[in-house]
RNA sequence: GGAAAGGUAGCUCAGCUGGUUAGAGCACGGCACUCAUAAUGCCGGGGUCGAGGGUUCGAGUCCCUCCCUUUCCA
């Protein structure tokens, strides 16, 4: 049978942040796919890129003084030695803003373009006078025109959950200039999505998709497919479009265009035949592992695009859920966002790549990385159990020479795990890797319980029976080399380490598993991995010390103008009253006295201050702050505090003032 | 608001098309062992399978209602 040849491919990350673990999952997940079809022998080849253009890059790079080929040359360098780190073994990455991408991007269009799937249409959007720029939804702010929750974004309400347009929100300001946005017309391009409805359709019927994704899909059709705008005009970072002066790619219409880009970078370099991977009717593969969050583009523009320009269409588009961290999203304020490198820098990679492992299945199902689950679980599955496996049988090879006996004591039992091979392979090709983990978890028992009934400690002590001591050691070893070579596309690096001391190839085919390794030389033990300590385990969410990173951060804000400060209205402000909130372990509900008023603020030092102590003494609050809606309540204002990092522990300190002052003064 | 996914032992999760006393790992208790980086083996306690109805000879598994969590809505 001739070995398959796929493409695979996972999300680009985008060049305005950090990586963090949400990324890592999903190239963990891809990592993992890949590095198993080339252990069975298939060729399988990962590409993936910097995500580069659109307003979001443009503004970052203005606020951090770069330009925006600085920014992302940047972030490109961080992301890939941060992917590096947990061992994602690309074959190549590249960037959105390269000449094999604009190249694409222009051709796919003009194809599209001939075809007569783009046209023409004025649309009225929100302007930026002041900037000189449209702004896109995210980049409006204003009051919810139906619930009235004040600084909400231009396009939805967090509050209430009201989807609207930017114009329809009542003090709306633009976040780039803090000016009131105006409505101004403009020509944009649209690709007629609806017109690949019946070809979607055909093709959804012949992808393995799965099923959440396809109802999703259906409810999509049912709703009705609408034209989708793919040009943004100037000043925009990204590629101009070739027939239309001023007017830009969309950053999502040129990303996706990305894995093409990066492709054909990969076959200039190597000699690839593009053709056989892209163009229609490609009898390879192509897989694309995205989060749920974007799968209306993979799974409809994605896939009409591609049809539209004659190109092939995806094998298979795997979605997968979102990363939590101890039950909850990810979130800077809570301190869960933990980034890629903050976990490199205090763990292991393959430890992280088998837990998450052992949680993804083939579902959208969101993954929870719960902290001492993560310590429990890596330490008795991985080191407890696997490796445990050849530590507690290598020192019976050393003691009778090295070599490992020239035949297997119990062929049986070693048959009942390469015989496993097929059905995990079955697994892994599904993407049901916790699957796959539970059977493996299962052998590393039988293992252990094979070492335990043969004793070969007490074999041993026997000089006359070393050798039996050192059969029952061949047994087990060649146990764990089977549970290892299922598990080398999960953790890499133990498995590389395993490999020095088993031999260079005993662990490089699937199916080599078949064969036992009898009678060779053994090198030395190496440690193979080592269990987490809790204490650093939880040093992932709460980094007192982490100093080296925080100058930096005081620089991260633009810098602003007397105008801009002048904005802020200050005060001086009595506490009335304080009490505790029910429901609520951070809140205090501070009744303050302005002179001519009394406000109601909710302020979230409960962790540092007692209500009575509070009874009396002077704060300050930002008094022209939106009223924000709380579960509690209204809270009209905001209370002034020093605090150090959030995760650094240290607690938060209300601002005061000098004696003299009255209620309502102002502070400027 | 519309839609989706999930709610199973303290924790993390399996339970396929409905069928014998509901499972695993971890944690916990007891025993054994000491080869292994305190690692392993055996035994055990622990669940009214979110709540309430219904279908069925029989439901964690199907239907309805409700509650809770999470997510998506270009």
């Amino acid at each position: 049978m001739p070995a398959r040849r796929i493409l695979v491919t996972s999300a680009l990350p985008y060049a305005n942040g950090s990586l963090h673990l949400g990324h890592i999952i999903e190239a963990v997940q891809t990592d993992i796919w890949c590095r198993f079809q080339r252990l069975v022998g298939n060729e399988c080849l990962y590409v993936c890129a910097e995500d580069c253009h659109g307003t979001p890059i443009m503004i970052r790079a203005r606020q951090d003084g770069l330009t925006p080929e600085a920014l992302i040359t940047a972030s490109a360098a961080e992301h890939q030695r941060d992917f590096a780190g947990f061992d994602i073994a690309f074959d190549h990455f590249h960037s959105t803003h390269s000449e094999e991408n604009r190249y694409w991007s222009g051709e796919l269009y003009q194809r599209l373009v001939a075809r007569g799937s783009i046209v023409r249409r004025t649309i009225r959007q929100s302007y930026d006078e002041q900037a000189g720029m449209f702004l896109p939804d995210r980049f409006v702010r204003g009051t919810c025109p139906r619930c009235g929750t004040a600084d909400q974004y231009g396009d939805s309400c967090e509050n209430c959950g009201a989807t609207y347009s930017p114009a329809e929100l009542k003090d709306a300001v633009s976040t780039v200039t803090g000016t009131k946005p105006v409505l101004r017309d403009s020509e944009h391009l649209f690709f007629r999505l609806g017109d690949y409805e019946q070809d979607l359709k055909h093709w959804l019927a012949t992808n393995g998709l799965q099923p959440a994704v396809r109802a999703k899909l259906d409810e999509w059709f049912k709703v009705g497919l609408t034209d989708w705008d793919i040009s943004r005009d100037a000043p925009y970072f990204g590629f101009e479009i070739p027939d239309a002066p001023g007017k830009y790619f969309y950053v999502w219409f040129d990303a996706p265009i990305g894995y093409i880009g990066s492709f054909a970078a990969l076959a200039a370099k190597r000699g690839l035949d593009f053709d056989a991977y892209w163009k229609a009717g490609a009898t390879t593969e192509l897989h694309h592992f995205i989060g749920k969050d974007i799968s209306y583009f993979h799974t409809l523009f994605w896939p009409a695009v591609l049809h539209g320009a004659g190109l092939r269409r995806p094998t298979g588009v795997h979605v997968h859920g979102f990363l939590t961290v101890n039950g909850l999203k990810m979130s800077k304020s809570r301190g869960t966002n933990i980034t890629a490198r903050r976990y490199l820098d205090i763990l292991p990679a393959d430890h992280l790549r088998y837990y998450f492992a052992a949680k993804l299945g083939n579902g959208l199902d969101d993954i929870d990385l719960a902290l001492e689950d993560f310590t429990a679980r890596v330490n008795s599955d991985v080191v407890g159990k696997l490796v445990n496996i050849a530590s507690r049988c290598a020192p019976f090879i050393e003691r009778s020479g090295g070599a490992l006996a020239g035949a297997l004591p119990d062929p049986a039992l070693y048959d009942q795990f390469a015989g496993a091979a097929d059905a995990l392979a079955a697994q892994f090709e599904a993407r049901d890797y916790a699957g796959a983990i539970r059977e493996i978890m299962l052998l590393a028992d039988r293992a252990n319980q094979y070492v335990d009934a043969r004793k070969p400690w007490v074999l041993a002590k026997d000089p006359a029976r070393l050798t039996e001591a050192r059969d029952v050691a061949t047994q087990a070893i060649n146990l764990f080399r089977v549970l290892m070579t299922y598990l080398a596309p999960v953790m890499p690096g133990i498995a590389a380490r395993a490999a020095e001391w088993l031999g260079p190839d005993s662990l490089a085919h699937w199916n080599g598993v078949r064969q036992p390794l009898l009678g060779i030389t053994l090198g030395k033990y190496p440690l193979l991995a080592t269990r987490v300590d809790p204490a650093i385990v939880k040093q992932l969410i709460a980094s007192p010390a982490e100093a080296p990173a925080a100058p930096a951060k005081t620089q991260e804000k633009p810098v602003i103008s007397i105008h801009d400060f002048a904005k802020l209205d200050l005060r001086a402000a009595k506490v009335l009253a304080a009490s505790r909130v029910e429901g609520s372990d951070k809140l205090l509900q501070l009744t303050l006295d302005l002179g001519t008023e009394q406000r109601n603020v909710f302020s979230g030092i409960s962790a540092s201050y007692k209500p009575e102590d509070l009874v009396g003494r002077f704060v300050v609050m930002i008094a022209n702050l939106a009223p924000r809606k709380m579960r509690f309540g209204v809270s009209e204002g905001m209370v002034l505090c020093a605090s150090g990092p959030k995760e650094s522990g240290e607690g938060v300190f209300l601002l005061s003032v000098d004696s003299g002052v009255t209620p309502g003064m102002k502070v400027s």
